[in-house]
DNA sequence: GGATGTTACTATCATTTCGATATGAAGTCA
DNA sequence: TGACTTCATATCGAAATGATAGTAACATCC
């Protein structure tokens, strides 16, 4: 896919950073606790030639950090910054709509790890409080 | 990427149906009023080889219909179902993203088409009211 | 009525990316 | 010394991508 990241829309830009399916779920196991390479290659299935270049790419972009937990021997572990743990919300959503659309059979839930009660997500707008979605948007282009 | 629809991550269902980036885009285009294949592929200057896949594959998975609107010449346009129109809040979060974290120069602005002010969209957990990312989440796997 | 235009595609094919498997590097531990 | 751990890279066939050109089925203009 080519490179989206000078267009003024806002979703194609995040798109070119995470705009594919292992780098979401990367993320996803990053903000459950996963920091590892070999957790994330066996949580996910995922070939270690994808994996390093994923992790590559997702710590170029900002979304993950490279920190070493061992001098001797030299080992590596991929911590979320700030923009990776804001990544969640989208993640959440989808999940959301995964749930709602693609829900058959047994699914995890999340739940709220102090009330303990499942989590509902949805996207509002901060301003009116409304649902996303029920009002119609209009998009605003820069001149 | 293989088949995840078998998981009982929802996250990882969502992907399966919607987890590249031209599916999004061709959904984005959509949720703005995109019907026919030539406004999506000037729109996003995508390959019509590729349209034509996305387009047949988010069809299949019930995102989108197709819908005849002339019978001579025979022309088919594309619609957003339930399943697609309840994508929006998804990319309306993505695109928060991007405008936080990837906002450099000029962007597209999302306003609401009746009070025309801006939208600030966020993720809150219906049941307590709270931001999503501000309380710990656990996941509860199915037995 | 032939030329040109419109719309929704399909055909072809070089390039790119994916992904499975094997291997390597830098150590530790017994 | 030899097995084990952890984070990768090398290789290579298979699959997806994407640029370009062409097609089908009409409408419209001159």
């Amino acid at each position: 896919m080519k490179n989206l990241s000078d267009t003024s829309c806002p979703i194609a830009r995040g798109l070119t950073c995470v705009g594919d399916a292992w780098s979401m779920l990367i993320l996803r196991d990053a903000s459950l606790g996963l920091n590892r390479f070999d957790e994330f290659r066996k949580s996910l299935g995922i070939a270690p030639t994808i994996l390093t270049r994923r992790l590559a790419t997702l710590t170029e972009e900002g979304l993950l950090e490279k920190r070493r937990y061992s001098e001797r021997p030299p080992r590596d572990e991929y911590v979320l910054t700030a923009a990776g743990r804001d990544f969640l919300p989208v993640l959440v959503l989808l999940g959301a709509w995964g749930r709602q659309y693609r829900g058959e059979g047994r699914l995890a839930r999340y739940i709220d790890a102090e009330t303990g009660a499942e989590i509902e997500p949805v996207a509002v707008d901060a301003v009116t409080g409304a649902k996303i979605g029920t009002r119609p948007i209009r998009v605003a282009t820069p001149e």
